[in-house]
DNA sequence: GAGATATACGTTATAGTATAACATAGCGCA
DNA sequence: TGCGCTATGTTATACTATAACGTATATCTC
């Protein structure tokens, strides 16, 4: 069930190293040749229920307009942003913003259970490598 | 190329005809199923292009959060609200909300491109319902 | 200790989503 | 007429995710 972050199951752990030594998200199918190379045989079940469990541990979050995955830690209402030149991602906290959006929805009978925000666009560094 | 809304070919129309007629998002696999019952054999290209052709004029998008496809106008930045219980999908407007988005990301040097922003909760209607 | 429950894991197969690549047909027009 | 452009058809394949079943192990309970 809902795991918690102490305990981690050794595949969690296996994915949870490679998706903190990427520096940018990995699909599931990524990690498991990763894990393959590791340890030979690996099927997708065992990449998928270790993702499953990081997620809800609220280590891990999977970037819907990426379909991959990326060790963002769980800032929980939250706004993921992606720099589409280099593909690091980064979580960012706005408060502020999630509880205006909030009131905005509320107010129209709307009880809201989650978001999901991904910012596409580029980065500082990125930007400055094209100067 | 980019498709503009007043030319849509013949399986623009069908598909979007077919979004518009249903109350929630459709994938693009139910989406072929209706258009094999409507005429025979079609394949998936066939849908894949219809939707990206609606994408591009504007027309209806990607529900990231579904992998499916909706018929929600070109509310360019927008927020996307969803019901899990009914399934409606609606767009709703937030430029002030963006705005803000936008400068807090400019302020660290990030240069903002497109923002997917999706709300999982449940509509007014389906409130009443349970109470 | 035997049996019941729960969790993790392995393994096979399959479901579901999306695109590559190549062929054909029709249209507008040099 | 021949060329470029767009849409479409068609086949095959790539990519993403889960169902279903079996096994091992730990933990609890009597
Ligand atoms: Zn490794
Ligand atoms: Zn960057
Ligand atoms: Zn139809
Ligand atoms: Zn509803």
């Amino acid at each position: 069930m809902g795991q918690s972050a102490d305990h981690l199951t050794s595949n969690q752990a296996q994915v949870l190293r490679h998706l903190r030594a990427a520096n940018a998200p990995m699909t599931a199918y990524q990690l498991l040749g990763r894990m393959q190379n590791d340890r030979g045989a690996v099927a997708p079940p065992t990449v998928y229920r270790a993702l499953k469990g990081l997620e809800e541990a609220g280590l891990i979050r999977r970037i819907e307009t990426l379909r991959a995955w990326a060790p963002v830690a769980a800032i929980r209402p939250g706004v993921v942003v992606i720099c589409d030149d280099c593909g690091t991602v980064r979580g960012v906290e706005a408060p502020s913003l999630l509880e205006s959006l909030h009131q905005r929805l509320a107010a129209e009978g709307f009880a809201e259970a989650r978001q999901t925000i991904e910012v596409h666009g580029r980065c500082g560094d990125c930007a400055e490598d094209r100067a």
